[in-house]
DNA sequence: CTGAAAGCGCTTACAG
DNA sequence: CTGAAAGCGCTTACAG
């Protein structure tokens, strides 16, 4: 019944267009156009296209698509981390606002490595993406290459440019570090230590942040700071507090810059008796689901992750559509979450 | 200097397999070969076009390929979340097992709703996926008439199949309930609730498990069931211990189906001065980071998700390369986490 | 080990 | 509103 006709050697016994359009007695660029383009053919002749298609079970080969017409409909995202809920957030957001349109997503995890970040464009741009999504500002110099050479529109997400020239979608990390330290020392804590870990882009301006504020606030020390290159995760952060609280045994508070960081702080202050604010103050960053109900709640910065996700994408969009989008630089701000560990 | 010759009308512009060629002084087709193939070509033929890809920046077209060989090298993946981590620990397993070998992979996220698997399966089927990772065993009669129709090899995970017919990779989700529930009851406790949300497939087998232990035992009492069809959360297992308290409350355990719900149904006793587990146990599914930290640490059971996803991936190459595999469903097991919480 | 021709399944101009 | 021809950039048999 649906069997094509076709028996040329390489035929993949796939149901083709030509099949759909010979069924239908029209020509085959008459049924593409009655399927992509429906509205610019009369009533009757989509209606027996349509008619064919379900008969035949077609389904339209996109590859072929994107090859002729030199449009992917693909967009390459690439994100540091998938254990990450800032990240699935982020993507979450993207899924949103480009599935509608038919959008492919290729999610490329670069783990906060360059070698790998490197690797995964290098592959995904042989898809030849319509647009790149990319977490932070900054890149390895292969990475900047191959953007340029690719001549695709890129918008970065998470973090401010410097430039309108550089699409960006976020915050600014660096305000973020410095309203939370600030929020710390007006409640009076002199002893303000720093816990970080990844080391990558955004903890680094988050602790630049936390400086300008300490600096400002004439209290700055610089044993008060613990930077590790692991991965953030809660066992971390009950590792980090004991080490600082050895190297600093007068610390009254800590600035995590993950609240996996901070949530394993605290439970690691419970398990040595320490009482989170009353003998160290805690706070952490992102604001996770846990942070908000455990107990004592997390002091954090709410991060808008998922409408980076989405801004970003309609940014791109845009772009790729050829309109000129409003603004290259969208800031969405933070919002500290006052609770009860700090 | 690296600008193509061709001005035919649909030019791209990109450089291509031709460019390679003319610039190496040879075929079309061996340009091919020496980069597809290199093995089957002279050393010194392989180093002129080796050079002539690097002084051109030649990226190859995937689309091209792919539309060529009938090889998309496009693995299709779907998933009922992203912000669940069981998920997320699936899809690291996938991609290490997969990208080493150049496979692309198209990551769905059906948000638990046939409707949505069924779009998004439609959609990726366009890109002649060469085969195609599910979670769970059952799914919509679209969903399995498309699975069917496309001709694809594909891979159930999370669960266990009931006939090798089905390849899949996973772990008893039955037996995992009935085990947590026994040793609850070893343990002493008599009036056992169960806390349930999403109501999806596995919970459900998790639930029957429950059922059948309790049964066994001679203390099933279905008042003790608390199920709902929202998404698991903290938030909800803080909500869902206040009902199942108001409506059951000589309970005396509780087994929750996931350790989010564990989780939130411990921070909203210890906010009531509830005492687990003395007064109330709780135990969770899955052993999520959280549960080992928390305090009291949650008693759940660990599941291999990562393992899950990295043997499926290599079931489903393994079938892809027309290799028969030595299994066609793979039990991974479950380990009992005995902690504070039960 | 190397190559000329045909084809994968679709869409893009260009006419009517 | 509809169509025949050419082409997108690669690979597959088939010869040499």
């Amino acid at each position: 019944m649906s069997k094509p006709q076709t028996s040329r050697s390489r035929a993949s016994g796939r149901v083709t267009l030509a099949d759909v359009a010979a069924k239908a007695g029209v020509g085959t660029m008459t049924a593409s156009r009655a399927i992509s383009q429906p509205d610019m053919v009369s009533a009757a002749l989509r209606a027996r296209v349509d008619q064919a298609v379900a008969e035949l079970g077609y389904v339209p080969n996109r590859v072929a698509r994107a090859l002729a017409s030199a449009q992917s409909k693909v967009i390459v995202v690439l994100v540091p981390s998938l254990s990450n809920a800032v990240f699935t957030d982020v993507l979450a957001g993207i899924q949103d606002a480009l599935e509608p349109d038919g959008y492919q997503i290729l999610i490329g995890n670069t783990r906060y490595s360059d070698a790998e970040e490197e690797k995964l464009l290098g592959t995904y741009l042989q898809s030849s993406p319509d647009g790149i999504l990319l977490s932070g500002l900054t890149h390895s110099k292969r990475v900047t290459e191959l953007l340029a050479s690719s001549r695709r529109p890129v918008v970065s997400m998470m973090d401010l440019a410097g430039s309108p020239d550089t699409m960006s979608v976020g915050f600014s990390q660096l305000q973020a570090g410095y309203t939370m330290t600030r929020y710390l020392l007006d409640k009076g804590y002199r002893r303000i230590g720093f816990m970080g870990a990844q080391r990558d882009e955004r903890t680094l301006k988050r602790l630049d942040g936390y400086r300008r504020a300490l600096d400002e606030a004439g209290v700055y020390d610089s044993r008060l700071e613990t930077m590790v290159s692991d991965p953030s995760t809660i066992a971390l952060g009950a590792e980090l507090l004991g080490r600082m609280l050895s190297a600093t045994p007068d610390c009254d508070a800590i600035f995590c810059c993950n609240d996996d960081l901070a949530q394993g702080a605290i439970f690691q202050c419970q398990r040595r008796g320490i009482a989170v604010p009353r003998q160290l103050a805690i706070c952490g960053f992102n604001d996770l689901p846990v942070s908000a109900w455990m107990n004592p709640s997390v002091t954090t910065i709410a991060t808008p992750r998922y409408r980076v996700g989405f801004e970003a994408a309609q940014l791109l969009r845009a772009v790729i559509r050829g309109e000129k989008p409003p603004a290259t630089r969208v800031d969405l701000g933070f919002t500290l979450m006052a609770r009860e560990s700090a």
